[in-house]
DNA sequence: AGCCGAAGACTTCCCCACCG
DNA sequence: CGGTGGGGAAGTCTTCGGCT
């Protein structure tokens, strides 16, 4: 995006705030000039990262994106080829991605090592379902020999042996999944039942997946926001689910009552945000994400450009 | 009303690679 | 060879929903 195009869009959603403030609700939060600076730069980066992944559905995606023996491997990238054709093969790689995350350093390193990248053959959905015990003794065999790492968000996972271990959650995933049939019709059934509503089927989603080892509220929203952008589902977060965390109710916090510590229960502050999200028109993923980095530092405006 | 379990873009601690 | 910082494992504390 061109800089006049990203300061427009900090003006409109800098007066889209405003308009919010003086004829719905305060947002106490942001009446210092640096507050609202700062705010709306995260809500624009919050934006980016979203639409990146619509961004790379509209570009050519090299060969090298889809084979894990290749460092060029992007398991997102992957999902979005094999998403037409082999969508089973796709869910399983948004999984994967969603599981390891990407690492600052290493990158998508985990993941191409968990997909098989050291194989004669690739640990494909079609293998690991026929036999997900075969695939949980492979990750403990080789545990220690993984170079990759777990990205911010799954910083707590671990590969080793174990109850909590990488062998262990996907088990768990296998078992969910065979219990719909497939990922295709796991996605059906929410669907059939929310009669359509991407914000229902999401919410009917983001419970049934209670289910999957490790994947607490983090690692649901992913990876079912991703199922989404990357156009593998017709669903959208339906909330911000910030009951079950404490960065995006810190956020909220600070941005309707202008305190972390203001007596705002997370229902409330929900429904503040739902209001806001409706008023804004940004998605409750961009919400969430813009709140939960904002709060680290309402009133610094970091500049990507200087 | 109050107990209990679950979960966390937590918090703390320890280890190790890296650096001067 | 001691300081430093990142990463992994384990430990706290708070919140909340479910349950009685």
């Amino acid at each position: 995006m061109r800089g006049h195009e990203k300061e427009q869009r900090a003006g409109e959603l800098e007066a889209s705030l405003l308009e919010f403030h003086k004829q719905v609700m305060p947002l106490h939060g942001v009446v210092q000039a640096e507050n609202m600076l700062a705010f709306v730069a995260q809500l624009i980066d919050s934006l980016h990262r979203v639409e990146y992944v619509h961004a790379i559905r509209k570009r050519p995606i090299g060969a090298g994106r889809t084979d894990p023996r290749n460092p060029l491997f992007d398991p997102i990238r992957a999902a979005v080829v094999m998403s037409k054709d082999q969508p089973e093969e796709a869910f399983w790689l948004v999984f994967l991605a969603t599981h390891c995350g990407r690492n600052l350093r290493t990158e998508w390193q985990l993941v191409r090592e968990l997909y098989g990248a050291s194989e004669a053959a690739p640990w494909t959905w079609a293998r690991v379902l026929a036999d997900p015990q075969a695939y949980a003794d492979w990750i403990e065999d080789h545990h220690d020999e993984f170079q990759g790492k777990f990205g911010n968000h799954r910083k707590y996972e671990s590969l080793k042996p174990g109850v909590h271990g990488t062998s262990a959650v996907m088990m768990s995933y296998a078992a969910w999944i065979k219990d719909f049939g497939s990922h295709v019709q796991m996605v059906a059934q929410a669907q059939d039942q929310a009669q359509g509503d991407p914000r229902l089927a999401f919410a009917l989603l983001y419970n049934q997946m209670r289910d999957v080892l490790r994947f607490g509220r983090t690692g649901r929203f992913d990876y079912l926001t991703m199922l989404g952008k990357v156009g593998l589902a017709a669903i959208d977060a339906d909330s911000t689910y910030m009951n079950e965390a404490t960065g995006p109710k810190r956020g909220a916090r600070l941005l309707f009552d202008g305190q972390i510590d203001s007596k705002s229960n997370a229902r409330m502050l929900e429904g503040r945000v739902s209001a806001l999200e409706r008023h804004l028109g940004v998605g409750m993923q961009v919400m969430e994400d813009a709140m939960c980095n904002w709060q680290k530092s309402p009133n610094r405006y970091l500049s990507f450009r200087g």
